[in-house]
DNA sequence: GCTGGAAACGAAGGTACGTTAGTTTCCAGA
DNA sequence: TCTGGAAACTAACGTACCTTCGTTTCCAGC
């Protein structure tokens, strides 16, 4: 045997993509060996590299496609949110919260997998991830000078949000006690009551 | 050679476990490799074996160690706030913020390599984990049933309150721009402002 | 209907890792 | 002073991993 009966390329590559996500998720990037990901895609070891350039190639293609994504969906969610700040802000929170329910694969790995990455990948991905941090402390920044936020230190303030709200993606299953919607809204209440002006 | 003067079990043991938090930390556990840890350590790899099991027991000793000294810690933060409520609240949220600079290394392996155990560790650790969010819920719970505290969910805003006072340890450096009380200060206010009564 | 490339295969190379075995040296306690 | 065990050493085993090589098969486009 060699090329199967129906075998596609495309279908093949997105398989390669879906399974690698779930197994570095589960496991880690250096725990999962392509072995099992072969496998469990349905190919031979060896066919992986008609799709993949090395597993390194691969997590750094996941993590980039992934940070491109947010980085697009944020801005947009944000943009339809009106010109009001606090809409505004609400509209990154919310989308940030849904996003990590939705797609915590992608989210958690881009997060905690930074350290796997080589030097020349491991700045490209920071990179981005400083440009997501830098919209809501911007936002932020807009919330103190327009007196509407009560915030101590800027920089500090958005890494503890972040890190609240990423926290979903850790302990989040789908048909889970809370739907989506009432985890956007305490999330969003517990976030903005932490720096709202009193 | 063989054993080397001035050689000693207890010290060995000690560097052992200190350079290993380290390794972990930067690298996650099954990226970090026993011959690095030897030659840091400044023993050869085959040595470790008068100090360790294995490397997997070495993982779960070290995050049973932290738990234990994190659960031990804390009761004796909180205890020592007296009987007011917020009091002891505050005592839990500072001690937290304050054991999670000084002690980032094992605080980021317990919460990050979870996955790195096997079935009978890991059980042991998340029992240690599930009883270190109980004495949260609980203090959240008294301030609910006491009218000081208002929150929707308790478990959820348990979860979302440790994600970001755990989220210092993956950015915190000593000789930051902020001090640690003043990382104290301001993430007792950040999360006790999401949740009090308003 | 042919054909070239895409996409699979089987086999294996080379390395790095955790661990074990057997040996040697030091030192505390008798 | 002697000795047994602690703690180091050297050497190597077996495995698992990423990756490469050469081959085979399918199918889209001429």
């Amino acid at each position: 045997m060699a090329r199967i009966t129906g075998s596609n390329g495309a279908r093949t590559a997105a398989a390669i993509r879906r399974v690698a996500l779930r197994l570095i998720y589960r496991q880690g990037f250096a725990a999962m060996n392509l072995r099992d990901l072969a496998a469990q895609v349905g190919i031979q070891p060896s066919s992986l590299y008609n799709h993949i350039v090395s597993k390194q190639a691969l997590l750094s293609d996941l993590m980039q496609e992934h940070m491109t994504a947010l980085l697009t969906a944020t801005d947009a969610a944000v943009a339809a949110a009106g010109p009001v700040l606090m809409d505004r802000l609400r509209a990154f929170i919310g989308h940030h919260v849904l996003y990590h329910t939705e797609r915590r694969h992608e989210v958690y790995i881009a997060n905690f997998e930074l350290r796997a990455l080589d030097p020349a990948n491991h700045a490209r991905i920071v990179a981005m991830r400083a440009g997501y941090e830098a919209r809501l402390m911007a936002l932020l920044r807009e919330g103190v000078d327009a007196g509407e936020l009560d915030i101590a230190d800027i920089p500090v303030t958005a890494f503890a949000m972040l890190a609240m709200l990423t926290g979903i993606c850790t302990w989040y299953r789908p048909n889970g006690r809370l739907g989506k919607a009432e985890l956007v809204a305490l999330h969003t209440e517990l976030a903005l009551n932490g720096i709202r002006r009193r």
